[in-house]
DNA sequence: TCAACAATGAGGCAGCCC
DNA sequence: GGGCTGCCTCATTGTTGA
């Protein structure tokens, strides 16, 4: 294993690189002597970062028009805004692309604004989009219906398509149903316009691809200005449909779950697929790697994987790499060929990973492996119940005692650790099951529930690493990584544990104790990178994206596993899929993604 | 105030039987 | 194929007690 930390130089040393520093100071975020600036924007080794005196209009406009907007519209959207607020002017030009789209989606990218049709078109709309905007405002005036069809056109449909789809599903139909409707009609017409695609009405007909995009602030807007994306109506080919047939479930395309959940193999059980063909929208660069639960509600995943340039994700249960369950899906653009474990392996029994508890585990639990590690633990008294439960008895219990110390067993993932004694794992066996250096969450004043619920969310190490191991050729003298919900750290660890040096990492992350975890572990392993971290994704908007693209020349790989509360079997009170609070941030996974290769296609 | 604890349910799927 | 059962699941909320 080649340690990154080789030279285990101390960062206080290292000489940055001097045009980095200059270009991370023009970052619009003001900053000071304080690490963290009141943005919440904190930047480790890279020295100090100051304040920028902000954009002029006229590098404004021709920032937006960089990112594929009609300058007109650019203008209109400035004046309706607050110059400074770039994120609002965002939010506003998204907003006039949804308003303006018709039926027939624009093409994918529109290389001159100026000289066509389009601008002048823009100025009719920009008339109506007054009053829309107008609208907007006052939306809590509106009745049901127009709100409906407001939040459909901010999701990038238009008031026709919406109002034909409440037509066909009635007054009180949900959004989800009406999105549904929306794109069953569109998937028909699709089926209409590539006829010599379908010779066969029983082959599988190609799924309808989102036009709307999560602009990040609670709405959709459809983003056809060089929204990659949407090539992929015209470019998929014929090949890669009986790719995805063969994945999907035959009958109504649903992803379903393999068995065994192993993705494109796994160390015990090598690489079943040498090669699989990416829709060619999905082509890095960046390489990107998203991460959620698998047992999703039903139709989430088709919705990442659509929104993911249609790839398909990979679903790996993390048993196969260590000794606890952790079944999750995986979408990215990585090479799959080669690829390597991190060594030494790591138990993949409960024995093997605890041997201590093997000397108290009973004939009759024949647990080899343990469940998926949850976010909060069994309680001291449970353990003491359990233990009461057995100890009337000298040789085995009863049958019915057995099955009640069994599913409690299970439940908590229990482990036994004396006579008639279990327990619940400890904070440092969870972060060794999970690939974490030991005591990776200790300290720094994080309490012991929240070691848990870390640890709970976070990656499982050796299954992410096998995954990115192939980026180790790839990238021999480093990479640049955007971490989004980077948590405590797993993918940094990863690449870390895989000896892929980290030159700058840019991450995000909303907990602050996570936070501190991540900057700890990067203070003691002596990185030598930069280590840049936010606490919301909203901070990266399309201009500080590019900036720190220009900074940082690029970022070669965009990890992210987005909050799962919203998906995740164990809650009972808001699973409410990808429309869910937190689960929602997926979409914004998606943007920043988007704005990245975005940016990066027009910097080459 | 905060950590620990206990109570809380449902979606989805596999396996089985008819 | 349909119905039934059992199992599994990156959790949330309110209460208790130190």
């Amino acid at each position: 294993m080649v340690d990154g930390n080789a030279s285990g130089e101390a960062s206080d040393n290292i000489d940055w690189d001097t045009d980095d520093e200059l270009e991370i100071q023009n970052f619009p975020v003001p900053s000071s002597s304080s690490l963290m600036n009141p943005g919440g924007e904190a930047i480790v080794g890279a020295g100090e970062a100051s304040s920028s005196t902000g954009c002029s209009n006229s590098k404004l406009i021709q920032h937006f028009v960089g990112m594929g907007f009609p300058e007109k519209m650019v203008a209109k959207a400035i004046e309706e805004n607050d110059e400074g607020n770039t994120e609002s002017i965002l939010e506003t030009l998204l907003t006039y692309s949804a308003l303006e789209d018709t039926p027939q989606q624009q093409p994918p990218v529109i290389a001159d604004h100026c000289s066509s049709e389009y601008d002048e078109n823009i100025l009719d709309d920009l008339s109506d989009l007054d009053s829309w905007s107008k609208d907007e405002e006052n939306s809590d005036s509106l009745s049901s219906k127009e709100k409906t069809l407001l939040s459909l056109a901010n999701m990038g449909y238009t008031v026709e398509e919406a109002s034909m789809a409440m037509n066909r599903c009635g007054p009180d139909a949900s959004i989800a149903e009406l999105t549904d409707s929306i794109c069953a009609a569109q998937m028909a017409n699709t089926t209409n316009v590539r006829p010599q695609e379908l010779p066969d009405e029983h082959e599988p007909k190609p799924k309808p691809r989102p036009n709307h995009i999560y602009n990040g602030n609670g709405t959709h807007s459809n983003g056809t200005h060089k929204r990659k994306f949407f090539e992929s109506e015209l470019l998929n080919s014929k090949k890669q449909m009986e790719y995805e047939s063969m994945i999907m479930n035959g009958d109504d395309e649903t992803i379903r779950l393999p068995v065994p959940m192993i993705g494109y193999g796994v160390p015990t059980d090598p690489c079943l697929t040498l090669h699989r063909s990416l829709p060619e929208t999905a082509i890095g660069p960046p390489y990107f790697y998203y991460e959620n639960v698998a047992l999703a509600p039903k139709g989430v995943w088709d919705t990442i994987k659509r929104f993911l340039y249609d790839v398909e994700p990979e679903f790996v249960d993390s048993k196969c790499f260590c000794a606890a369950a952790r079944k999750r899906g995986y979408v990215h653009n990585l090479p799959i060929r080669n690829r390597f474990p991190l060594l030494p392996f790591p138990p993949r029994t409960i024995h093997e990973a605890l041997p201590l508890t093997k000397k108290w585990w009973p004939s009759w639990d024949s647990r080899t492996k343990l469940k998926f590690l949850q976010t909060c633990i069994g309680s001291a008294k449970l353990t003491e119940r359990i233990r009461k439960s057995l100890e009337d008895w000298d040789d085995a219990p009863p049958s019915h005692v057995q099955k009640y110390v069994l599913d409690e067993c299970r439940k908590w993932n229990l482990v036994w650790v004396g006579r008639n004694k279990v327990a619940p794992l400890e904070p440092d066996e969870v972060e060794m099951l999970l690939g974490f250096p030991k005591n990776h969450t200790r300290g720094g004043g994080i309490s012991r529930t929240d070691r848990y619920k870390s640890l709970g969310n976070s990656f499982q190490v050796d299954t992410v690493a096998y995954h990115l191991s192939t980026l180790k050729d790839i990238f021999p003298g480093g990479i640049n990584l955007l971490s989004l919900f980077s948590g405590i750290g797993g993918a940094e660890v990863a690449l870390h544990r895989l000896g892929i040096p980290l030159k700058n990492v840019v991450s995000v992350e909303k907990s602050e104790v996570n936070r501190n975890i991540v900057r700890s572990w990067w203070e003691q392993t002596n990185q030598q990178g930069n280590l840049i971290d936010f606490d919301d994704v909203q901070q990266l908007n399309g201009d500080r994206l590019e900036h720190l693209i220009n900074s940082l020349g690029g970022f070669d790989l965009v990890v992210g596993g987005s909050p799962c509360n919203n998906l995740a079997g164990s809650n009972r009170h808001s699973r409410d899929g990808l429309d869910g609070k937190e689960s929602a941030l997926f979409y914004d996974y998606f943007r920043i993604l988007d704005l990245v290769k975005c940016i990066m296609e027009k910097q080459h």
